[in-house]
DNA sequence: ACTCGTACCGACCGGTTGGTATGTTTTTCG
DNA sequence: CGAAAAACATACCAACCGGTCGGTACGAGT
């Protein structure tokens, strides 16, 4: 809902009757439409911090077909509409990130939480192929970066499509960067 | 402005405020807010295409110069708090794709029109260099998903280093898919 | 001098906003 | 059981929202 119409654009009333309670219940729970919003936050955090832990691509006995495995399961998961796959926390920081600093903090913390998660195997993998000259955290934020990017030009354009390309090129900046001739493998 | 608050937190009378004219005036040269929105698209629009066709990495002879030169541009103007280097379209097409498709469509041209002028250099790079494997276009509007992706990167974390960063690794893909060997090049 | 068209003003409108005050139901637990 | 407390509903508020309105200022044309 937020993801679709954005954060301050999706009215108190609106979330109430989207989730079938009243505004009372909603006040009762919450302290403000800003708590709700670090509340979402942490919410996305965890559920897809449970998605991805569940994900198959963890099964690959190389590090960096882990990280490739990754990059493929995010590109799977770009079909429909853009508010069906977007990120609610690049959504709701860029919104955010000027007039609530809490909000800020929690999407900060999801991002960078989740790129987190990428270093073991992209340390790994740096290791075992010989790559070095950046900072393993960098190489995992730019991967976030990459699909908030894909996931601004999805939304300009009205499909995933686009956003599978440019996730392509992220591939394939990966296989490069790791001297992997064959881009089709995995 | 806009991309200080969000397209739909700023209302018309502060727009009014800043810009030191009345509602009255206002609503005479706009015939809504969403007017203002794709008036506010365009006029980035051009006032960006102005900005870049004026810089200086265009006079480089090697088409691969041109296009690493134009990285290193973007790269320099990562400067100061997000809302002074951030993309005017690309905060205002992530409230709007799903509300208002005026805006969409002018953010989408905005956005698209920029990448396309890189396609000539990538293009000639792409040929002399004998890179083959995806389309001219494709690798241009990846350039701008990882900036976009950058600007959400920074307003996340509240300062810029982490957008230089991701721009870091966009030019060593290219510096990688060309076969350039040295990174520190131009 | 008169009229017309454009630019502009700022008070005002109905509706919506986030938030509150207070009452009612349901659950918890001694 | 019964009382405290947590969960939820209803009704309401002041502030603010995008947008409208009648009116004004003024230069150009006649």
């Amino acid at each position: 809902m937020i993801r679709a119409q954005g954060y301050s654009a999706t009215s108190v009333d609106e979330l109430c009757a989207g989730a079938g309670v009243t505004k009372g219940a909603f006040f009762h729970h919450f302290a403000s439409k800003e708590a709700l919003g670090v509340a979402a936050a942490d919410y996305w955090s965890q559920t897809t911090s449970e998605l991805f832990a569940g994900a198959p691509y963890h099964r690959h006995a190389d590090p960096l077909d882990r990280v490739l495995g990754y990059i493929d399961f995010r590109a799977g998961l770009l079909n429909g509409p853009p508010e069906a796959f977007t990120c609610l926390v690049g959504t709701m920081v860029q919104e955010a990130f000027g007039s609530s600093p809490a909000i800020r903090q929690a999407c900060e913390a999801s991002i960078c939480g989740h790129a987190a998660r990428l270093e073991a195997d992209i340390g790994e993998a740096m290791e075992r192929y010989g790559v070095s000259g950046f900072s393993i955290a960098s190489l995992a934020l730019h991967t976030q970066a990459v699909l908030q990017g894909a996931f601004i030009l999805a939304k300009a354009r009205g499909g995933p499509e686009i956003a599978r390309d440019s996730v392509d090129h992220l591939r394939r900046y990966l296989t490069l960067l790791f001297c992997h001739p064959d881009p089709a493998r995995s």
